[in-house]
DNA sequence: AGATTATATTTGCGCTTGCAAATAAATGCG
DNA sequence: CGCATTTATTTGCAAGCGCAAATATAATCT
């Protein structure tokens, strides 16, 4: 994880900003995924996961989309599932449309480690950034931050935070 | 790499932007990252390494010192260096007062990957992230940053910006 | 000085990753 | 229908990492 970056002293302030951009993030990172697995939480990159999978509609997807969204790459997601499945938290099941494709969900326990995690992790995210920003910033922030996803974020990324509504019906995509 | 996160729709503002700040990182990095590759240029993290010796006093740093300011462990720090002065970028010299620590510098070459990394990698940056902020903007991030620092971060890496005059002398500390 | 303890770095090992090749399943075409 | 092609996922392999143990060197104690 990169920290330190370009910047001589003098450089222009999108330098300095982008810079500090990336030592606040191996910083704060780092702390809190040490401090996760200290409370017997789950790590960032799990919580990653199950986290996605809670989210989506129909609280199910398939392999390739969980690599996507978390930015793994289908080889490394189809080990990190195999693991989470191993230790109960997520099942994988062939789907009956198409056989090629697995498609991933909560487990109860899955379900549960992600809320006691969340727990914990909010008030990690409190400490190391939330509590230090005023709420003023932390709206300029996710204004920049939405912006830039908005120029370098794929389709999946971009939208984020909007709207949840869609007006295609709830039931499983098959796609 | 994590790249979501928290988020509830409507939760706190401060956690939204928490969010959006692992994903920019995820999708900035990566892509720069991958295009610096593709440019025949350092990675990332060496080039974190590489510059994080340009800037040093002395322009020469110890094992534990590098390895502590680009986040690594001894242990990994250790083979990084190993596999860059093979490749002819840095030197790495027993120290002759104790002979327990090495030193590391950059080569002749070694500042010439850096130089040309960087002059890509400017671009980069401004691709991904500057050239979609404005200067104000910038700034902002980057007084939000800092104080974030001053509030998480280790005396190495708060001071970061902070004029670069010291009192002691410029010769080498032998510490 | 010699033995013990402390410090800086490297090595052994197991884990996770990404890439490319392998597999499994579906689709298209003659 | 049967074979070639395409698509979704998993495996083999060769990285890089962190932890703990090993090594090398210095400092301390008696």
């Amino acid at each position: 994880m990169s920290v330190v970056t370009p910047i001589r002293i003098g450089a222009e302030p999108q330098q300095v900003a982008w810079r500090l951009f990336l030592t606040v993030h191996a910083l704060a990172c780092r702390s809190i995924d040490e401090r996760l697995l200290k409370a017997g939480c789950l790590s960032f990159d799990d919580y990653d996961v199950l986290l996605t999978l809670n989210e989506a509609e129909g609280e199910t997807l398939r392999m390739s989309e969980l690599a996507e969204a978390v930015l793994l790459s289908n080889s490394g997601m189809s080990r990190r599932v195999a693991r989470l499945v191993e230790r109960g938290l997520l099942h994988r099941d062939q789907c009956v449309e198409d056989g090629r494709v697995f498609r991933v969900s909560l487990s109860k326990t899955g379900r549960r480690s992600l809320d006691q995690t969340w727990r914990v992790y909010r008030g990690l995210i409190d400490d190391s950034f939330a509590s230090i920003i005023t709420e003023g910033e932390a709206l300029e922030l996710a204004e920049i931050f939405q912006r830039i996803l908005d120029r370098i974020g794929t389709e999946k990324h971009r939208g984020l935070l909007e709207s949840q509504v869609t007006d295609e019906p709830k039931s499983r995509r098959i796609k």
